[in-house]
DNA sequence: GTACATGCAAACGTTTTGCAGCGAA
DNA sequence: TTCGCTGCAAAACGTTTGCATGTAC
């Protein structure tokens, strides 16, 4: 068995694991490289490129939202990062494997409603019926009001 | 009755419709506010911003990207046009009136299938039942891969 | 005459690209 | 030693804003 807080934390050992799945890969692991992933791993929801560098500004003597950026791709093409938009402003990362989520987002007070994937399995099979599409709300989200912006809007009349 | 081809175009009588709504809302109606709702009416599809000033550069001395911004954001606000976002790339704009649209995008061949808003009345039935929300695609629209695209991906296993 | 709308220029936020040099393998 | 990755700079992209001029009303 394994004692709580006494081990490499979670997140460490899945930057581990990434590390790994880049070697395998013939890719190399930079310092700046290892610090997206832990930045990533780190962040308890999706983050922004710019969040991501932010991360890095400490722990690097230099640091760079381009490199960033070049990692992210380089990152989501190997399978272990994937990104997607909230209606407008910048994308967001997060480490794939911790379990997919898709979104829902309100058009209003821009809350996310993240859910795993089963959840929207009855709208994708309405979806596909009707129009032929296999619905994918994993990079654009779901969007419209959420549960108290619609009513706000219909008391306002 | 009204013998085909004699008078003036339908979309002609809907930008004359337009004109006459700004003026009665008190804004003016520029040469250039006129030529940016023609171009709309004119256009079998939603265009971009980019495509609307196209649509400008011979007709007038001199036009501008910013003012056909300006002018497709008043229109919008007054109701006359409406925009929404296709993946990535440029918003793109369209008259309201002639029938809203929701949209279904194909992620892979970018297929944009445009459908009145009944016909996805189950879908955000579904989606107001599971998660409270009122999902509304015509801003954001529906991702995802369309039929033949789907095909193609699966039999690529 | 008075707002409102225009053209121009400059900035915005997000993302991409070119390039010379550093460093992981 | 090699080639991938880096930081830096600059640009690309879609869009917004400030400002002085012009024009619809």
């Amino acid at each position: 068995m394994t004692a709580p807080h006494t081990g490499p934390s979670i997140a460490a050992r899945d930057v581990d694991a990434a590390v790994d799945a880049l070697r395998s890969r013939g890719l190399r692991v930079s310092a700046a490289r290892r610090l997206v992933l832990e930045a990533l791993f780190a962040a308890d929801a999706p983050i922004s490129a710019e969040q991501v560098a932010d991360g890095l500004a400490g722990r690097l003597p230099r640091s760079d939202l381009a490199s960033v950026y070049r990692n992210l791709e380089t990152l989501e093409e190997v399978g272990l990062v994937r990104h997607f938009h909230l209606g407008h402003g910048p994308g967001l990362y997060a480490p794939t494997g911790t379990g997919e989520r898709e979104y829902l987002v309100c058009d209003s007070c821009n809350t996310v409603t993240a859910v795993p994937p089963p959840d929207l399995e009855p709208v994708r099979r309405i979806i596909q019926t009707r129009f032929g599409y296999e619905a994918r709300f994993g990079h654009f989200p779901i969007v419209g009001l959420c549960a108290d912006c619609a009513r706000e809007e219909s008391s306002a009349h």
